[in-house]
DNA sequence: TGTTAGCACTCCGGCTGCGGGAGTGCTACG
DNA sequence: CGTAGCACTCCCGCAGCCGGAGTGCTAACA
């Protein structure tokens, strides 16, 4: 990373001016067009000169010698950086999430569906969301439940999380000795996935008999719960708004972009990682992280929270020539929802 | 729709010949690449004249005076009816199939998943499912949770299907009369949901107590799990396939495209709706669908089954301009692979 | 020293005109 | 009925040209 100076206040305004016209019209701004806006108060000229030095500290480029200048992703980066904490929304937005957050639901999986919805709508890019990891969760239910020639291993978490995994009925397990382990599996109640996977890994390695690979069958199922292998659970919602017309991406980004969306691996490891050095809204912008760096794309993400221990992720992805303000300021107010809302679901 | 009398086999021929060449190369084909390829043996000219009745049936159409033919949907549509009946697929594709249903997995709703990514990969285009309803299918348990202030409705199916949703407790509801109520639940056991449903409601009416709203509640649940409306339900994969530069679709069109994809409710009844007719494979051609014709899109679909009953409906969704041989070879492949591992689950 | 007016210069994008080529439709002939 | 031949149509790519937007530089000014 390039040490850079403080920009001067000049400078950072015209920088300012430029990202926002850029945003809203898609085109290489000029001169002239920040010269006649209010707030800068300075002729054609002095902006030119300003552009030149901005381009040179590498804030800006062109994309051919006679036309305007565009934001490089260091632009943005000191655009959103310099941003006044509290973006506001609009009236619409601001109603539509609390009219969102007035129903009662109480399924927090079913809430993070809907914001991820909601997001998409209110931003016009794609909603996404990590869900909280079950892992410090309490288990209320683990039972093995006869299904003929197949049983079903069904954990419910404290919190409402439901995990299945279907397995082979090994002959030799007769009705005793499936009701014996289930009691045994019984006594796990009330001890975090965490516990139970591992205390279960214990009794399987004292168990000589033929219900260790049972035990052993178990224990995967809570391991992949907790890593939410089990059918990725990351949610993502409003791809759509991603192939509008209006965000110029090209096909084959378009194509990478969507391909990622669907492996859910890969998208909630991009998104713990942005999301892991701040505590509060990350933004990162196109090549700052290789995945997005891929499809000129950002990502606006928040954490929602009880009390000091982060649940999971919320955000948008949207291309770098995104509407930074309004996208910070619906992550924002979505993720305080979010985090009012689980908190009072876990009183 | 118009009588359109039997083409005369020549003619049948070209149009066959045009459609192949056509969806091979995307580009307008002419007089001359038809009869260069063997098997006509006849002169460009002859083909000209054949290709103007073509166009004069409604089969063909040109972009301009002077260029190719390409397709109607019309043309496709014959085209696809005088298909063989087996059409082939290549051994890659054949291995693919039977390596994926090799693996041993017991979770239908796992194993579509799966089956839809494989035809996604397999044709190019994106694989859709409905699940099997499980309007039908016995519960195995029928389970109140107690979750704190909430409290969550659990109800497994016979073949795995598990279904949730959390409640507000109510303070009336002590420990003794949630038990209770449990054990009037465990009572429906065996039923299937539907039965399930009716009895519940039946016991809502008679039962003048508070328990009331709480018997509505559970039914509810067993509605929404028949009917998918939580959580949709329909599988979708391979969607980035879509995106692809290949695919000659104008963005507002691929827009219109993904957020139907999204809806999955929508995509549930085109889905039914297209299968419905016909007992075996089923092509949708373009605009022979209201929904597809949105967005120039074909449909090819399969149910798989167990004897008679139909389970679900698995296919693809790709442009007009489809390779529909490979495809239907690759559904047709896919669905009664499904039909075979579902008979066998079942039994 | 910073700001500004002026100006030459660059380069894109749209318009025009011009073949070349692909493909058609028609006609006349076997 | 099929085919060879041919005139005709229309797209598409290319070259050249112009206008305009926008720049960078210079010189003058506060």
């Amino acid at each position: 990373m390039v040490e850079r100076a403080e920009l001067g206040s000049r400078k950072s305004a015209v920088l300012h001016a430029i990202v926002e016209e850029y945003v809203r019209s898609g085109e290489p701004v000029g001169s002239e067009t920040i010269a006649e806006r209010a707030g800068i108060g300075v002729s054609s000229a002095t902006i030119r000169n300003e552009m030149a030095a901005l381009e040179e500290l590498g804030y800006l480029t062109h994309p051919h010698t006679s036309a305007g200048r565009i934001p490089t992703d260091i632009g943005y980066r000191h655009y959103v950086d310099s941003l006044p904490a509290g973006g506001r929304l609009r009236d619409a937005q601001r109603r539509a999430i609390a009219s969102y957050f007035a129903e009662a639901i109480l399924d927090l999986e079913e809430v993070l569906k809907g914001s991820v919805q909601l997001l998409s709508r209110l931003t016009q890019y794609a909603g996404l969301a990590v869900p909280p990891s079950v892992a410090d969760e309490p288990i209320v239910r683990l039972e093995l439940i006869d299904m003929g020639p197949t049983m079903m291993v069904l954990a419910v978490g404290q919190h409402g999380r439901v995990d299945k995994r279907i397995l082979d009925r090994p002959e030799s397990l007769d009705d005793r000795a499936l009701r014996e382990t289930e009691r045994r599996l019984a006594e796990l109640r009330g001890m975090t996935y965490t516990e139970a996977q591992a205390k279960l890994l214990k009794l399987a390695a004292e168990d000589a008999r033929e219900h260790r690979d049972l035990l052993l069958d178990v224990a995967e199922t809570l391991r992949t719960a907790q890593h939410g292998e089990s059918g990725g659970h990351v949610v993502v919602g409003g791809v759509s708004n991603l192939a509008d017309e209006a965000q110029a991406w090209r096909r084959e980004t378009l194509r990478r972009l969507f391909e990622t969306l669907e492996r859910e691996q890969e998208i909630m490891h991009v998104l713990q990682d942005v999301s892991a050095g701040s505590a509060g809204l990350a933004v990162t912008i196109g090549t700052e992280h290789p995945s997005t760096g891929e499809w000129d794309a950002s990502l606006v993400t928040a954490p929602f929270r009880v009390g000091d221990t982060t649940l999971g992720t919320i955000g948008v992805v949207g291309p770098t020539r995104m509407d930074y303000l309004s996208a910070m300021a619906s992550v924002r107010a979505v993720a305080r929802r979010l985090s009012e809302l689980a908190t009072e679901l876990d009183g």
